[in-house]
RNA sequence: GCGCCUGUAGCUCAGUGGAAGAGCGACGGCCUUCUAAGCCGUGGGUCGGAGGUUCGAAUCCUCCCAGGCGCACCA
């Protein structure tokens, strides 16, 4: 497990504590490199003042060879200052695991699916989808990275009735006819007439073309006419029963909210019965996990997916649905609706040639996937140098500019005789990236890496900004060994979130 | 009406029990030195409201207010 320098001093503190310790940073630099509350956490317990059980710990600590000085502060913190040494195996375990560093912390490894996406080919992806993708994405990254076996897979219609408004939209067009009722709109329509034949294998490979723009790269995609087949076999194995002509899942009694029709009074199935025959297929090939990624507009399947696995037999826990909300372009000022129908559309493909693949992932998993997100596309086009993700990028250009200068010259984890706080900051903060990592995959928040990932930039360029690399003296190897330490993290947490880390800019 | 999500600086948002934050915007400084896409400083807050639990609550519980999204024999 990464991370040791830190793991290693929270376990030695919990010795000598008798109680789990957990180290935090301060957010002010007089109380220390680290604090634990620990001690006001045991008082209530041990019917003993909080401030005694931390004068306690303070003894104990002192001995400990990476802890410089500690103290006690406030109602019962106890706050750490580590020694040349700790910075010094800290950077040296970043080193040594290169970019592994971080990685391969999953205590079980899983085979995992990914479904994401999965948007009807009834026209180019749209900006939410796009959300969907960078989330999804992200989080199987995540799950790449932490040892687990992932395979992304896009699941869509070709059949039934929002694809056949789609084909007589696009026939229409081609006869020069207004399309019909609840049809589609929009000039990719007007083109696609221009062309013979099913417009629909056409619109699929440009999702598949702008995805694989958009550093999304799926394994699999699954067809729901081809599930939908198996049909006959599956639905004698759920709980159904008939009401006025139609097949209905009696999924209220497995934990969904209500029943839902499964077989229309037509004889053909709803998009709810190639869900069950999809569900089926992907627990019987073996996943461990199977993961859902959902529109918060979807949060109703949640429990119906659940009933699903229920009625089938599986354990519900084997699925996973994550849901995000949703995102509202802004154009001149007021917001722009992203219905396909209306063709009053805001395409991935035009928001990648605005902002740029980089940006427009960056932006799209930088918010909280409970957090509706607002992108202005006029203010992100024109701001670009002021984004984020160029105050992150341009670490790591410096970092190989300085790499590029400095040539053969050794590098090294070893500190110089004493450490600047800008040193000091910088590796402690290098040294979160494990629990980060960690805590981002666990919670399936790749936000968390960019709000780190700014972090890093900061401590980086203030540290930058202060002091020479090269021709430093005594000092040079270990700020060689910072910024190539700085290099792997950086270069990691943007990959997570495919973003790229650029060699010049 | 029911369900899910949200409410923290002027704006966009991090922060799921421990000592209130970032970016942008505003104002003022710093380039004969490894990339100024950078750095330093200033200003800015009833953490939607009210109770409760706790030594300690933006964070947990209850209620209320406001906004978003759902509640099909569409997907």
């Amino acid at each position: 497990m990464p991370g040791k320098s830190l793991k290693r001093l929270e376990a030695a503190l919990s010795g000598l504590a008798g109680a789990p310790v957990a180290l935090e940073r301060p957010t002010k630099a007089e109380h220390g490199d680290y604090a634990t509350s620990v001690a006001l956490q045991l008082a209530p317990a041990q019917r003993r003042p909080p401030r005694e059980l931390a004068q306690e710990l303070v003894e104990k600590a002192a001995s400990l060879p990476e802890v410089e000085r500690a103290e006690v502060a406030g109602p019962g913190f106890v706050n750490l200052w580590l020694g040349r040494d700790w910075f010094g195996e800290a950077l040296g375990e970043i080193l040594e695991a290169g970019s592994g560093y971080g990685g391969d912390q999953a205590e079980q490894r899983e085979r995992v699916q990914v479904e994401m996406v999965s948007a009807n080919p009834t026209g180019p992806i749209v900006v939410s989808a796009a959300r969907n993708g960078a989330y999804g994405d992200s989080v199987a990254r995540l799950l790449e990275f932490a040892g687990h076996e992932v395979e992304r897979e896009y699941y869509y219609n070709d059949s039934g009735t929002q694809m056949e408004r789609f084909r007589a939209s696009v026939e229409a067009a081609r006869e020069g006819r207004e399309p019909p009722e609840d049809g589609y709109r929009g000039d990719y329509i007007q083109e696609l007439a221009q062309l013979e034949g099913d417009p629909v294998p056409t619109i699929l490979a440009r999702i598949e073309a702008t995805l694989e723009r958009f550093r999304i790269h799926f394994d699999s995609w699954a067809l729901q006419s081809e599930l939908e087949q198996r049909l006959d076999q599956l639905l004698p194995r759920i709980d159904t029963y008939e009401l006025e002509g139609a097949v209905w899942a009696r999924s209220s009694a497995y934990g969904d909210d209500q029943d839902r029709v499964v077989i229309r009074s037509n004889g053909l199935p709803t998009y709810r019965a190639a869900d069950i025959a999809y569900l089926e297929d992907k627990l019987r090939r073996g996943f461990d996990r199977a993961i859902y990624v959902l529109g918060a507009d979807h949060h109703g399947t949640r429990n119906w997916y659940a009933a699903v696995a229920r009625m089938l037999g599986y354990d519900p826990e084997r699925l996973e649905v994550l849901l995000y909300q949703l995102v509202h372009l802004l154009r001149g000022g007021e917001v722009a609706q992203m219905s396909k129908r209306a063709g009053d559309i805001v395409m991935l493909d035009e928001l990648l040639d605005e902002i740029g693949v980089d940006a427009a992932r960056w932006y799209l998993v930088a918010r909280s996937h409970d957090q509706t997100i607002e992108i202005d596309v006029d203010l992100a086009a024109e701001k670009t140098q002021k984004n984020p993700v160029y105050y992150v990028q341009y670490v790591a250009a410096r970092i190989a500019g300085v790499m590029r200068n400095a040539g053969d010259a050794p590098v090294g984890a070893e500190p110089p005789a004493e450490l600047s706080p800008e040193e000091r900051d910088l590796v402690k903060r290098l040294a979160e990236f494990p629990a980060v990592v960690a805590e981002a995959t666990e919670r399936r928040g790749p936000h968390q890496l960019t709000n780190y990932a700014i972090y890093v930039a900061d401590d980086f360029h203030r540290f930058y900004h202060h002091h020479r690399v090269l021709e430093s003296g005594d000092a040079q190897a270990f700020r060689l060994g910072l910024c190539r330490a700085t290099q792997i993290v950086v270069t990691r947490a943007l990959d997570l979130i495919g973003v790229e880390a650029p060699e010049r800019m």
